[in-house]
DNA sequence: GTCTATACCCGGATAGAC
DNA sequence: GTCTATCCGGGTATAGAC
């Protein structure tokens, strides 16, 4: 569809996806730049444009195979459930999954949607993926209102305080913290039925292998995220 | 403390402020220009520096100024209040009615402090306010348990997602959406309190005539936030 | 208090050698 | 596939006229 596309599946080529990823969360996309990549897998600027056709189809790229991935993980899990109780909790507990074990490929996908030029090819398709990710949403509030397990105020607002909470652990979950992801996704799907008033059943629980795979994403590391707070 | 200050009080320096919250929450610190600046308040680039130390002193100014008076409208909100209950609803309603309603003030706040030189002082200075102001939800959520009136399994988790919860309102509420800002605060702090297992008693309703004001934040606007949904 | 002009640097991106 | 060298625009910030 579009040609734009960068170097994958050669060595070189993820290299510079995962340290992008990295500065990109980081500093930002705009405070990025491409001599910085460079820096960050020793080469020159120069070289870094073999692998890339653009500083911003660089971005693109890495936005679309991780909403990509997001929405075609989420339909896998899914899949075998009927009820909108399982597959809020499923919603619940897939999104803070990814954002909490890839949180720098989360933050770029949740916070650079503004450096893709508005009105860009590109631009319009993140945005079509990511509404096509929240329908799902969408639909299990809506499904679950209709049949009348669910009672919201009001079904934007219950999706969004929810989706929030959700995407917030890219900002502050780590691994060796005093909670398991397993404990944060169990405690969120509580607090997300109890939001939309969904009586206490057993629902599903999220398979993780089930997540998407980014091979570009950097290793959880030492002072990632929220750097500036190390010391806490 | 720090002379490093930028021009207050004058009209210049307002409408200098205005159109730097407004552009620094759209496109990011580090992809605004002074001369973009310039432009949107009538000026050229060098007129800015008339009032304005630095591009940084300036961002810096505006997330001094929003972090106290975050801190001394909670103060001024919780300072009636004792128990752990009341307090925790106060902190939830009014993080979520500053985030509304001075989106954003708000979104540069949360998003920038990556954009002021790390080690400085006032890089170090606005995460000491920052934390100054977690400090009420931290105490507020280990009363509670110490009290035996909440039951969490790790605080500093849920403390985090209910402030994303709130902190989420500045990329998605707009004034003439579905729900009042009233039935939004209402609706968090009863998520908030269940999250804690907390007794569904009678807490303290914020008083938005006590939220901080922010002389500088844009009127909400048009398509603002989160323009790239407008049409949704 | 705002302008024009300018210093100086760094940005994205390309050409062409090796 | 990576380099050096280069183009050119735009960035922050300052000097000095009005």
């Amino acid at each position: 569809m579009i040609v734009d596309l960068t170097d994958r599946d050669t060595d070189a080529g993820r290299r510079i996806r995962t340290a992008a990823v990295l500065l990109f969360a980081r500093r930002g996309y705009a405070a990025t730049s491409i001599r910085d990549l460079g820096k960050a897998v020793n080469m020159t600027n120069a070289g870094i444009y073999h692998h890339v056709t653009s500083k911003e189809a660089l971005l693109a790229d890495l936005m679309r195979a991780a909403q990509r991935e997001l929405i075609e993980a989420t339909e896998r899990m899914l899949a075998p459930y009927e009820r909108p109780g399982d597959r809020l909790a499923l919603l619940i507990s897939s999104l803070t999954a990814v954002h909490a074990l890839t949180p720098m490929t989360s933050r770029v996908m949740d916070g650079e949607l503004r450096s893709l030029t508005p009105g860009s090819a590109a631009h319009a398709e993140i945005i079509a993926l990511r509404d096509a990710y929240e329908d799902h949403w969408k639909h299990a509030l809506a499904d679950g209102v209709e049949q009348g397990v669910f009672r919201v105020a009001d079904e934007k607002l219950t999706r969004l305080a929810l989706m929030s909470m959700c995407t917030g652990t890219s900002e502050w979950y780590r691994p060796d913290g005093d909670s398991t992801l397993e404990q944060v996704c169990a405690e969120f799907v509580a607090i997300g039925l109890a939001a939309v008033r969904a009586p206490a059943e057993a629902f599903a629980t999220a398979d993780f292998t089930l997540l998407p795979e980014f091979p570009w994403e950097p290793p959880h590391a030492s002072n990632d995220p929220r750097p500036d707070e190390a010391r806490r």
